[in-house]
DNA sequence: GGAGTATGGTTAGCATAGGTAACTACCTTT
DNA sequence: AAAGGTAGTTACCTATGCTAACCATACTCC
């Protein structure tokens, strides 16, 4: 078992907090004022990787099967989303965008991401490097074994 | 106005997905499983920064200031916090750690982040390097003004 | 020095988003 | 065919954000 050093160990609550910090904020920039966030990122995950079931976003999503649930039946209500039948297993069923979730991503794709686009562009370009190196490793922390896929 | 290039663009919403994940799973992560994630940056300022009004923490976390009285209803209730009259000011008031409080985060200072921290560990060095520098960008996004301060 | 306004804090009520437990429907296995 | 496993949903609870409205104290200005 690898110890941190003194330095990193003090980052360690830094991060969280910035994390916090930062997620608190994107949750409150909503510039469409028609998606929640979780509803953005099940489109996201469709509009990626096409049709999924329920079970599927959720484990992508890291939130359990009722948290889904709603999430998805608030998408349907407003016609963003569809069920369709699984192809082998009657207990499933396979969740495929809409037409006017297609076009709405699509149209708004420069807009929604607004906020935190602008707040980057007031970092240097070296800044942003190294933000944009350090996506990737934010997404392995989250995800233990994303080293080996992909 | 400045425009991000493309590799930038696409790095907006993968950015945002990431700390939104992380941050939930941060959330998730409680491994004492007494103070919740708010109330334990609460006592962090606190610990740092000695006593404060509830309006400077307020500011500190960026909630508002109902947000936040709930939060300190909840640590008061516990008695992990007390009040003390502000010396000037009849309408403010100082929020100070108890003993209880004091006792707490020194004895589980390591164990609170232990999640990240073991995380943090399956990188190599120079990825965590990446992370680190990448820390006072993440507070900067949140923190407009951050880069005149200290 | 008192009236009116500004400010800090709280209370009340709402929405989002996470969780667990329990249930239904379907699949699989023996 | 019966038993157990799995996917999804429903019901309910909690945490954490918000705004609006309210109270108490401070400040300002006549």
């Amino acid at each position: 078992m690898t110890s941190l050093n003194t330095d990193e160990s003090q980052a360690v609550p830094r991060l969280r907090t910035a994390v916090m910090r930062l997620s608190r904020r994107l949750r409150q920039e909503r510039p469409d004022d028609q998606l929640t966030p979780s509803q953005l990122a099940v489109l996201g995950n469709l509009m990626l990787n096409g049709p999924m079931t329920p079970g599927e976003l959720a484990d992508m999503e890291h939130v359990r099967p009722p948290t889904m649930s709603r999430i998805l039946a608030a998408l349907e209500q407003d016609s963003w989303i569809t069920r369709a039948d699984h192809p082998t297993d009657g207990r499933q069923c396979l969740i495929v965008m809409t037409d006017k979730a297609h076009d709405w991503i699509g149209t708004y794709r420069e807009v929604r991401d607004q906020w935190l686009q602008q707040r980057l562009t007031a970092l240097t370009p070296e800044e942003r490097q190294t933000v944009m190196a350090a996506i990737p490793l934010l997404e392995r922390l989250v995800e233990p074994d994303a080293r080996s896929r992909r």
